[in-house]
DNA sequence: CAGTTCGTTCAGTCACGATTGAACACTCAT
DNA sequence: ATGAGTGTTCAATCGTGACTGAACGAACTG
């Protein structure tokens, strides 16, 4: 696998990935995934990837838990498989909206820290945490956009 | 300015644009900025935050052209003066959605490259487009909405 | 003109997270 | 029990981007 337009995908999700913090190796897993939604063997991902045994066990971990990937098991296979979950971006969306809010209570907090006489400051913080609140809003309504035509696999 | 809560809300500011993959010191700026509108010298920032000339200036720019700060001068004044700009968090919002925009038009045009008769992936490839789609449209809602009440400066 | 006071640039350093690879523990097969 | 096959952990390395500080040029002052 070098220079087909695959490989090119599977390079540039993990340096979208990359872009949002997250390790170029997740989203290189995603990618192959996308490409093909099958289960993908702990090995084999080593192997496709050209990636230690030990990144495949981190950052599968860190994508299951963030809900993106599932792990299964084959009876008589002590191998571990991954595959895409049911709604990945969704999941995707539903852990920034988690550290949104996050994000925002700690300000909230912050801002009940002020002294209260300095109104004018609180009142300025409030238009931060205003922010938070709308964009919080708008992911939800995103994600419920989602849960009506769940990327619509059967007509 | 040490251990006040309008210090550490300084440093939360810093540790959340960290987390958003920015520099620190940008976040910082910003935290002294909405803590007291007013506008800061060059000198100033770089005497309050405890950082390098350097650093200012390469914050100061970038947040410049991110449209969150604006740069005043002074007549009769050789100093450089920033404040933030009208709509701070809807620059950043503005930002966040070209970053989108962008990547959603990479993978669209990473798809196209798939060939053709690879109905099935591109078919999947598709849902990540619409995945983007969503969230493009929802920030722009997001948008709107902080157009109608433009942060409230008088009830 | 020389001397200040600015902001910018850039080479060097530093900090931090990603990645590796070896050691490890566990399970299964024989 | 032994050995092969598995996933995890963690110390060490690597890469990248933030940050510094000195050098610089421009604009002003006298």
């Amino acid at each position: 696998m070098k220079e087909t337009p695959e490989a090119a995908f599977v390079e540039q999700l993990g340096l979208i990935y990359q872009g949002e913090g997250m390790p170029r190796i997740a989203g290189r897993i995603i990618g192959l995934m996308i490409l093909d939604a099958r289960p993908y063997s702990f090995d084999e991902l080593s192997k496709a990837l050209k990636i230690s045994r030990g990144s495949v066990s981190t950052n599968t971990r860190m994508l299951e838990r963030f809900g993106v990937l599932t792990r299964v098991t084959v009876p008589g296979d002590r191998q571990d498989y991954f595959k895409l979950s049911k709604q990945p971006y969704s999941q995707m969306l539903e852990r920034q909206l988690e550290k949104t809010r996050r994000v925002r209570s700690q300000v909230a907090e912050a801002r009940d820290r002020i002294p209260a006489d300095h109104a004018v400051t609180r009142a300025r913080i409030d238009d931060l945490i205003r922010f938070y609140d709308v964009v919080t809003d708008t992911t939800e309504k995103a994600l419920s956009q989602f849960a009506e035509s769940p990327v619509r696999k059967r007509g």
